[in-house]
DNA sequence: TGCAAAATAGAACGAGCGTTCTATTTTTCA
DNA sequence: TGAAAAATAGAACGCTCGTTCTATTTTGCA
């Protein structure tokens, strides 16, 4: 099997810091600023899944990881770029715990299956941590700028990679040809939002099984 | 036919206002100050539904209505009962302009369909302004307090408002009596909420489709 | 080991925030 | 019309924010 990457290849040209904040991935040697950043981009991660990427405050995050504001602020040269920061590290953690796994499931129906399982499990079990994916589509639909633009087009891959499995899918005959995979994607995306809001904010413990059986009866519908 | 208010009757009991901020609909001559506080309000409705309930300032709601600081919050005495101000008006207006106007359909699943109509058409094609019971979700879902509860309770009104409108759908046997209300109900906010994120964030026009498509799904899979 | 470079700390900045206080204007009603 | 009440303005508060500056400490490497 050809492990493809969820990202179609376009590396997104690592924009280089304005500051002297250390640069991304270059040099082999992992040097104390790098492990240092890592810690920092780990907590605030914690804390925009919970208060959101506007939530995030460099002064919070200074207490939290027992550091001075600017020693924080040095790594990143604006609040922006640790915005940038997080989603890369949400992506990367959300293509490794979602995406990759699915991998090993055989093409087609399976994969898809889950696919969807993993997702769920990201929005609902760590219910403390919510996606930033969703509450950062609400934080940005009215906020143009860079931060912005690495959410959506973050999502924008997540989404392609769902829809080429709705497609393998058919392609396996494991689905309905005549379906449109971008109809079937959309929908599935609104269990999962469904699920995040009703088990994150109304505290519906039911919310998982009710998007389960919404993507069994998706499935059923689509039979070849 | 019997006109049956959304809210189900019990009226949250008025909580009086801590300074000398107006009281609420008791008196009946309309005095300057209540005038104000209403204009106040549709600004601050207007500002949420951008930027978000926790993005209200008072001090931009000032600049907006062309008032000074104090006096804008003379009229709710804390930013948390603006807050809860902005979502009471929210509430009223989702209520006329979603529910009341589907009773005029006869009961069962054309008025099902007209409150799905109506309610894509409040998420949509306002596409500048935002649904307060989506972003308000994200903003509160770990922040308990006055705010969230009504939030939350603004939504759970309307949810079992749709939730009876599926049941009725089923007993005058437009859908299977079968299927469960409450799931039915699931999959309909989902559809709402993936419209939402597609054509906010990510600016999909093909959404509204897409939503009515995934309705029309529903109701042809759950025919008697 | 020593020296340059990187990492971090600490203080300070200007701005905006919600809120409080007191004064002043406007409205209401007998 | 005039007095009481309500509405509004204006200044000031303590706080937090992102950011900038200058020291100081720590690190990496020849």
């Amino acid at each position: 099997m050809t492990v493809r990457h969820i990202t179609s290849g376009s590396s997104a040209g690592a924009v280089a810091n304005a500051h002297r904040a250390s640069d991304d991935g270059s040099s082999r040697t992992l040097i104390k600023g790098r492990q240092t950043k890592a810690t920092i981009v780990d907590a605030a991660l914690g804390l925009a899944s919970q208060i959101g990427l506007e939530g995030l405050s460099i002064g919070a995050l200074a207490e939290v990881t027992g550091m001075s504001k600017s020693g924080v602020f040095a790594h990143f040269g604006s609040r922006e770029e640790l915005q940038i920061s997080v989603i890369r590290e949400y992506h990367d953690r959300f293509e490794s715990e979602v995406f990759y796994p699915a991998l090993s499931c055989k093409r087609g129906l399976p994969r898809l299956q889950t696919l969807f399982d993993n997702w769920m499990q990201r929005t609902s079990t760590e219910i403390d941590s919510g996606c930033i994916y969703i509450s950062g589509a609400v934080e940005f639909d009215d906020r143009p700028g860079l931060v912005r633009d690495a959410l959506a087009s973050s999502v924008n891959t997540w989404q392609n990679a769902l829809q080429r499995a709705v497609a393998q899918a058919q392609a396996e005959k494991h689905l309905n040809a005549q379906a449109d995979p971008l109809q079937v994607a959309f929908e599935i995306h609104g269990l999962i939002l469904a699920l995040h809001y009703e088990a994150r904010f109304l505290r519906n413990p039911g919310a998982v099984d009710r998007a389960r059986q919404g993507f069994n009866t998706i499935v059923a519908r689509n039979q070849p």
